[in-house]
RNA sequence: GCACGCGUAGCUCAGCCCGGAUAGAGCAUCAGCUUGCGGAGCUGGUGGCCGCAGGUUCAAAUCCUGCCGCGUGCACCA
């Protein structure tokens, strides 16, 4: 429990003493509009109902009377609210002892009996990832480390799908006009030159329609083992997956299970033929075999022809991940273009009598959209990861150079890629999921304001400060009385940094990470503040030492933000 | 048509689940701050019928109802 909300219970458990029925929570009690009316106002309206007296008549009854909470320094009536202010030096302590007591493990929430399963990213394996899947790797990412923080244990997982019409199409048109071309002698990577024959087969097909008649010709011939077919297939994938993993591992994403469509649809087949023989399932008048859900249309889950739909697939998918992994969660990371999808596959999984149906969840989020509309694979106005990051690593750059005039290169451009990294994932993160967002090029290019580089930027000039320290040979440790830190600007700090614990469970419990990023910008701006107005290494002794290890405080809670956000902390920029 | 999501400052978004003090940020714009620990910074100003109309309440951006606008889905596509 963070020491803010140890402090809020306290207060509620006092309150309690004077009215035992009160009805107050911790999360009642909210910070002032205003530092000068006090740290945290209790209001008095929910008293105020169960006593029958007016809230400013409770506030007065209350006020002076709250005793047992040794943080309390006085209590004042404001209307309806009673502010409290809190004794400063015993909330400075208490919180820089809690800090440098857990360090790294600050924030940390208390192990629970959770095991969840997040699946993320789930891309096609047929060309190279888009802004899309990077929205959902940063979201899926965060996500994992917030659980994990908040003390679950977290399973990884991706789904290739790696078989039908997409690679398909790819595969024709490679076996047409590919001219035995490879990653290596084409000089890309492998996702890049697979997508190319995709979008090639695209404008192929428009000047001559008779090509999808190839795509299926292959795809049966896929289907039934075809030796050169599936050689051709299994390069080809793993030309695509080789080089979107190597885009995954730049976002830092790696996972603990993979799974393939490939090597499951037809046990899905096989559910589905079991579910309607036992009359779980029934036939449409075109013969395909169909579920029926309450409140929801009808679902397709095996074509008439005995092949697999989408849907097959995550028959069996669900029910492994599941029980072997024995998960008490299962989420997926997923468009909401897909609400209707998921929802269904959860009314079939209960429709089979699974109970852990109720432990599957969607996490939704909305479309990334260009101003200019809709990215579209095949018209390539789709904005590729790579592409995009390798964009934003030259701007960064120059503004690197600009900075420092004689750095090597090869760190040049592993800051400017931490940078650019940064700046889009921030970006993708700070909007809460459900919302489609417009992704801006401009802004998210910009590295001043509310971005991914202010953070960094804070973090980088407060480990520049603790380096200054120890060459001048005050590092701040030892006994240090962090009770002088009185200034409203320490202050708002160690306010900031009491909550942290409360902004990870928060996060885990909303699904959210955009609660996360939120507070690490509230987190930078109240270190501005502090950075301008108060002096670290130029001040006395005792002060210097206190704000020194305020400081590593600060700089280790925000770097703990930024790692469950998965963006990168250089140290200097 | 039905379902889900969204509508808050010129632009991009928080806040809504769980109703409470003058509705918050960033960008843009205007005016300032540098012999100073990193100016990718800081301080201040301008800018809002919180889509519209009702209702509930001592109190509504927040809850309820209806309407309007935008997006997505309702495929033998994934």
């Amino acid at each position: 429990m963070s020491p803010l909300s140890k402090i809020k219970n306290q207060i509620i458990k006092a309150i309690a003493e004077i009215y035992p029925n009160s009805n107050l929570v911790a999360s009642d009690i909210g910070p002032t509009p205003d530092p000068k009316l006090g740290d945290l106002a209790v209001p008095m309206f929910k008293l105020a109902k169960i006593a029958g007296k007016a809230p400013s008549l409770i506030a007065e009854e209350l006020r002076g009377k709250i005793s047992g909470v040794k943080a309390l320094e006085s209590a004042e009536v404001a209307g309806p609210y009673l502010n409290l202010r809190l004794k400063k030096a015993v909330v400075v302590k208490e919180v820089m002892a809690a800090v440098a007591k857990d360090k790294t493990k600050y924030g940390n929430g208390k192990a629970t009996k959770e095991k969840i399963m997040v699946e993320y990213v789930a891309p096609n394996i047929n060309k190279p990832l888009h802004l899309g899947h990077l929205r959902n790797a940063a979201l899926g990412e965060a996500l994992c480390r917030i659980l994990e923080t908040a003390g679950n244990k977290v399973v990884r997982a991706n789904l290739l799908s790696d078989r039908g019409i997409g690679v398909t199409k790819a595969m024709v048109a490679y076996d047409k006009w590919g001219d035995n071309e490879t990653p290596v002698s084409a000089g890309v990577k492998g996702d890049h030159l697979v997508g190319k024959y995709y979008v090639m087969f695209d404008q192929k097909q428009k000047q001559d329609p008779s090509l999808d008649a190839d795509v299926t010709a292959m795809l049966q011939k896929w289907e039934a083992g075809d030796t050169a077919t599936r050689a051709l297939w299994r390069t080809m994938t793993k030309w695509c997956a080789d080089g979107q993993n190597a885009t995954l591992k730049m976002l830092g994403v790696k996972y603990d299970k993979v799974y393939r469509e490939s090597l499951l649809y037809k046990e899905g087949s096989k559910m589905a033929l079991a579910a309607l023989e036992k009359g779980i399932f029934s036939k449409d008048e075109k013969g395909n075999v169909v579920a029926k859900l309450p409140g929801q249309p009808d679902k397709v889950v095996l074509r008439a022809d005995g092949t697999a739909v989408y849907i097959t697939t995550d028959l069996p998918l669900t029910l492994k991940k599941m029980t072997e992994f024995k998960l008490t969660r299962c989420l997926w990371v997923v468009g909401t273009e897909q609400d209707l999808h998921l929802r269904q596959l959860v009314g079939i999984m209960r429709l089979l009598g699974y109970k852990w149906a109720d432990q599957l969840e969607h996490v939704s989020y909305g479309h990334v959209a260009l101003p200019e509309g809709r990215m579209k694979s095949r018209e390539g106005t789709v904005v590729d990861i790579d592409d995009l990051v390798q964009h934003l690593s030259e701007l960064a750059a120059a503004e690197i150079k600009e900075r420092h005039d004689f750095l090597d290169q090869s760190e040049v451009d592993k800051r400017a890629q931490e940078i650019a990294l940064g700046a889009v994932k921030f970006y993708l993160l700070s909007v809460s999921a459900p919302s489609g967002m417009t992704f801006n090029p401009k802004e998210s290019l910009a590295f001043t304001g509310k971005t991914g580089p202010y953070l960094q930027y804070t973090n980088a000039r407060i480990q520049s400060i603790l380096r200054k320290a120890i060459e001048h040979g005050s590092t701040g440790a030892g006994r240090v009385d962090v009770s002088v830190l009185t200034a409203p600007a320490e202050w708002q700090l160690v306010m900031k940094l009491s909550e942290f614990a409360d902004i990870v469970s928060a996060a885990a419990k909303e699904r959210d990470p955009s609660v996360v990023a939120r507070y690490a910008y509230d987190l930078s701006k109240s270190f501005a503040e502090f950075y301008e107005q108060v002096p670290v290494l130029k001040a006395d002794a005792p002060l210097r030492r206190a704000r020194l290890s305020l400081l590593r405080a600060v700089g280790l809670v925000l770097g703990r933000s930024l790692y469950l956000l998965g963006i990168p902390a250089p140290k200097e920029m």
